[in-house]
DNA sequence: TAAATAAAAGATATTTTTGTCTTTTATTTA
DNA sequence: TAAATAAAAGACAAAAATATCTTTTATTTA
């Protein structure tokens, strides 16, 4: 559904909106423990989520990354991150289906599509928090 | 959603299984015309297919590919070719997400998980041959 | 039985995704 | 201002997915 750097790319967010709602910044490292990601390839995401915008970052001692808006959606982290394929792609791979040139499947992944769009356009990054906080949900296996 | 080698895999067998509706076996070279794949490619897809027993071979003068039962659904195929990942892994890609050991979208993506696969099971490979046929639906671009 | 046909199998190549390591730049604070 | 801190940037490496090419095996038919 998502590729492994969309996912490291949520969870990582997910887990700095909560942090941040507690008022506090956090560094990569933390960060990749907190989620069970390689540390590396990591930074190299949150690079690029603050270079567009969804995320900041402080430099220096006492610096890290933290979130200024908890509104953004899930939705705008995977269009981001994976492009908006998952969103208006053809299930096939047919570049050019549409109504009137639809594949056999057009119809029932439109469907498919448009619940998946719904459930990310209507979860923010802050809607966790407290979950999060309250350990009821988790952004890791271990 | 599905890899390319699945894609690819779909749009043969929904391609091959008109065909045999017809009447016809078809090659692969003539399967890669017809969907667009590239030939190599999808012959080692065909293969596997064959191998799996969802797609019938026959060597020789006269020979080639058809489909003995269409009621395959397309569940089976994406199943056979891209495992159940998609049908029961988390959405954030936690290996040990649960009911009781949650990740943020576990019950979001447990619904569109059940449509997808509902999508998915309620259709055949046989489903289609004649708006196939008839070139209501497509199964390349050109 | 020989020739032609077509899939099966195996080896190889390319591209993309995922992951790692090192150096540089910016910021803070003592 | 110097030292420490932490992100940014760049080069590199490994693995997986995608794609290609050649040889072998099975089947049919003339």
């Amino acid at each position: 559904m998502f590729s492994k750097t969309c996912e490291y790319a949520i969870r990582a967010l997910l887990y700095i909106a909560q942090q941040s709602d507690a008022g506090h910044k956090v560094g990569f490292r933390q960060i990749a423990q907190a989620i069970d990601a390689p540390e590396p390839f990591l930074a190299k995401i949150l690079q690029d989520l603050t270079r567009k915008g969804l995320l900041q970052s402080a430099k220096g001692p006492n610096g890290g990354f933290f979130v200024a808006a908890m509104d953004i959606s899930l939705a705008a982290v995977v269009r981001a991150i994976d492009g908006d394929k998952l969103f208006s792609g053809c299930g096939l791979g047919l570049p050019n289906c549409s109504e009137t040139n639809p594949c056999p499947i057009h119809q029932q992944f439109k469907s498919v599509r448009a619940q998946i769009q719904k459930m990310l356009q209507s979860s923010t990054i802050g809607d966790f928090n407290d979950l999060i906080a309250q350990g009821l949900v988790r952004l890791k296996s271990a």
